[in-house]
DNA sequence: AACACAAGTCAACGATTGATGACATAGGTC
DNA sequence: GACCTATGTCATCAATCGTTGACTTGTGTT
């Protein structure tokens, strides 16, 4: 009884091999065998673990711990390692509801994704997932790819001004320094100052990117005659 | 001939066990035996290797190989794997500089630093080392202390006004976006822009962090009422 | 109740890992 | 040239890794 997985409700708790529950184990209807129940449970603990503790510190049979499950399931249901962790890994459209946005919110839209809870349930930074796992090249590529069309191309064709794509990516930058500083390095006043402090000057430094300065040969720079700004309520 | 490493002066080409060639082989007399000499090419080759493919992703024999020495000697002189990676990670001080620069050179400073060469002989970005080693948790948290003793601390002191422990955390946030970004994502126009319109970017970002708009209760903010502005020239 | 197939388990493989201790050799000293 | 010590090598261990194929067990159907 106490050995079994599948006698009680509760043995998605068991399992956690390395030092932390895995808090994700997704919608798998209890003491009844599903296959793709497991599947997503599985993808859930694979997608939780590559994030936090990257590919090459994640094992197979760690994230079939998590779930309450042989390690030989996850090559029936995903064929390999590699291919359940391409299979999870990536911004996962997490970008998508920004392009659907008017421009004029797209600082607080900005401002919600980044000031909302870490991630539910403690999950990581998305693009840790694939930052942790180096050289995983062709996530990398895929990230890429993620971040060029959602910025480069696609936000930066609506944003319109000069410099549009450069100005976008540097948005991308922008929130993702602020991301890995906020889950990861957590620095002192970034962990306890009060969210309003905190989106002040982060929306401070999207309306930079949104309105750019008119292009200036001899550097002195001066703000607002050229790119329609916007979000100045 | 062929297999013995010291034999002529070439043999630290040699290794590389994986993908890539290490790059940094770093000073050691060639042809000549010296402890301090390889224990500096072993820290070389250790923070490249862990940069580029994290704690996990690095094998002792890699390291030893790059080098051109058997892995054993690794142990001889730090004793074990994480303690190699203890002795190699962190931000390694490229702030203090930044902490003897007047106030008004600072986004010079940091311009320079984003929009200089990657890093020597290609090397990773330093907080990558910590960042794709979770949960090496005792680097991580020496990189906060790192942190916020550059940023929250000396910079904030120095910077003064509203929030300064905060603008100083946004900054680095800023500036570790901006760098990852360049250095590691690599979307299209951050690659190929020009440097110095990435550069006037990247000084209205520093400069909406460094001239903080005066608190405001009711949302509406203005720019640069209180707070020393600087470095408008 | 018997059957059949899907879902999950088990034991094992070859390779690689971090780590250790016994051994070999270079190079300066007398 | 003999010798000694620092320096580097080698063989090897136990543990863990990804992966596989044969096995067991649950569940819905007839």
């Amino acid at each position: 009884m106490a050995e079994g997985p599948w006698t009680t409700e509760v043995r998605y708790v068991t399992g956690a091999h390395k030092s932390e529950a895995p808090k994700a184990e997704a919608c798998r209807p209890a003491h009844k065998r599903s296959a793709s129940g497991t599947r997503t449970a599985l993808r859930a603990a694979a997608a939780f673990r590559f994030g936090k503790y990257g590919y090459e510190g994640t094992s197979v049979r760690d994230i079939a711990g998590d779930v309450g499950v042989d390690a030989a399931l996850v090559y029936r249901y995903f064929g390999s390692k590699e291919a359940l962790f391409n299979d999870v890994s990536g911004t996962g459209k997490i970008f998508e509801p920004l392009l659907n946005e008017p421009v004029e919110a797209i600082p607080d839209w900005f401002c919600a994704l980044l000031m909302g809870p870490p991630r539910e349930g403690d999950f990581p930074h998305p693009v840790l997932s694939v930052l942790r796992s180096s050289g995983r090249d062709e996530a990398v590529a895929r990230l890429r790819a993620d971040f060029t069309e959602v910025f480069s191309q696609r936000l930066a064709a609506r944003l319109g001004g000069p410099d549009a794509d450069l100005r976008a990516e540097l948005l991308a930058a922008w929130m993702l320094g602020t991301s890995l500083m906020r889950s990861e390095i957590r620095p002192p006043a970034l962990a306890s100052a009060p969210d309003a402090t905190v989106e002040r000057y982060l929306r401070a430094g999207i309306d930079v990117l949104l309105c750019p300065a008119p292009e200036d040969t001899d550097g002195t720079a001066r703000a607002g005659d050229e790119g329609h700004c916007i979000g100045d309520n």
